[in-house]
Formats: structure tokens, sequence, C-alpha cells
DNA sequence: TCAGCGATTAACT
DNA sequence: GTTAATCGCTGAA
């Protein structure tokens, strides 16, 4: 059964469980004409004003921070280290600041695309591995930043795939060691054995 | 107005 | 194992 995700999914307020839901699901982009596609393998769950990770702890509100603020179902892309793009998917209610990182995507079409823009081949990992280089595998950049996810230029579809409980581990989120103690909340998720699964050190 | 730093990655030694 | 790349947000002056 192959569908795209209709806004009524996004708008969820359980963040947690939306971030285990992702995996599995097929991330769409279309830039320029050209479509490509990964299976979303990797996830971290970025919960609200009480959430010391978040760009929007605390109910800060800014330019940059707005689109966290929207309404379930818009993409957050935001640019980090002057250098990467990192893609989020909103989640909850407005005025509920809650998001979805995309952390690691396995290549499932355009795979020409992506060797393109990553200017390596796509049977390395490293090409969709980690939030950074799976954004720009699929051509995300700050264009699509606030667009709904229910549009024709990025969008999520559920072809079916679903990992067994026993495939699908959580842990700690990665690179937020400034969040003190929330940053050893287990809200990242992740397909155990899959090969774009980006790991805590290498 | 401006210095400091980040939800990171890849290319070095 | 270490470090450069590089830009917009944050918070203090």
């Amino acid at each position: 059964m192959i569908m795209k995700l209709p806004e009524t999914y996004y708008t969820n307020p359980d963040t947690l469980f939306l971030a285990k839901d992702l995996l599995g699901k097929i991330l769409y982009t279309c830039s320029g004409g050209n479509i490509s596609a990964g299976i979303i393998v990797e996830t971290e769950a970025y919960g609200g004003i009480s959430d010391q990770a978040s760009h929007a702890y605390g109910g800060r509100r800014t330019s940059r921070t707005e689109t966290m603020y929207l309404n379930g179902g818009v993409a957050y892309v935001y640019l980090c280290y002057g250098i990467h793009y990192l893609f989020n998917v909103v989640t909850s209610v407005e005025d509920d600041p809650q998001a979805v990182l995309i952390r690691a995507i396995e290549p499932l079409s355009g795979q020409e695309m992506m060797q393109h823009r990553r200017n390596m081949p796509v049977s390395k990992p490293a090409i969709s591995s980690g939030p950074g280089s799976a954004a720009k595998a699929l051509g995300i950049d700050r264009s699509l930043n606030g667009k709904e996810l229910t549009g024709d230029e990025i969008w999520i579809e559920d072809h079916g795939i679903s990992y067994p409980a026993d495939q699908v581990v959580s842990g700690p989120r990665i690179g937020v060691a400034y969040a003190r103690e929330d940053a050893l909340l287990p809200w990242r998720f992740y397909v155990r054995g899959n090969r774009y699964v980006s790991k805590p050190r290498s």
C-alpha cells in the first residue's frame, strides 16, 4: 500500500511515537524536475520548550525557530556550522514546537542525482549517513524551509515497510552534549544493522 | 553592533 | 585522532 502521508499524521502531539514510526517511511524530494527518494532509517525527536537540546527550549521564538511553532507537517531546514543543512519534520500542533530530525536515509531512487550532489559513489554508505549528508544527498536546502510536506516539492510516503520491534533500537541523541541531562534521553531511533545508520563514533 | 559557537562532515596527519 | 570549513543565531556591550 503506497500513499503520501496526510497532514493529520504529523499533527500527532506524540513526537516520540512519530520519530519511531517514521523509520521505514520513504522521503521524497523533487528539485528542478529530478525526483530522489530514500528510506528513513534513523531519526531523533526534539520535544518542545522543555527540551534543552531543542532550538525552541524555554519558548525561544526567533525567525529561525519560527518554523517549529507552525502546525505539524512542514519541513524545518536549518543551516548548521555554516555548511550543513539539517532536515526536520515538524510535528504536533501550532505553537507546540516539536520536530523529528532525519539523521540517515537509505537511497531508493535518484541515486545518480545523489552521487552528483555528494560527489561520491552511491555504493559508499557515507553518501547518506548522518543528517548533513542525508539532506545533501536529497538536494535539501533552505529554500525548502517551511514547505508543506503534503506538497509536490518534498513529501513522505508509506510503502508498508515496517521493522520488527527487535530491529528498532533507541538510544541517546548525538551531538547534543550541551543539553546537560536532556542529552541522555533515549530519543534517537534507528534500524539495527542498517549500513546507512550513522555510528556514534568512527 | 559584534564576538562566539553550533542537532557536522571530510580530509588531513 | 585532529582540524578546517563557514554562516546565521544568540546574548552581551
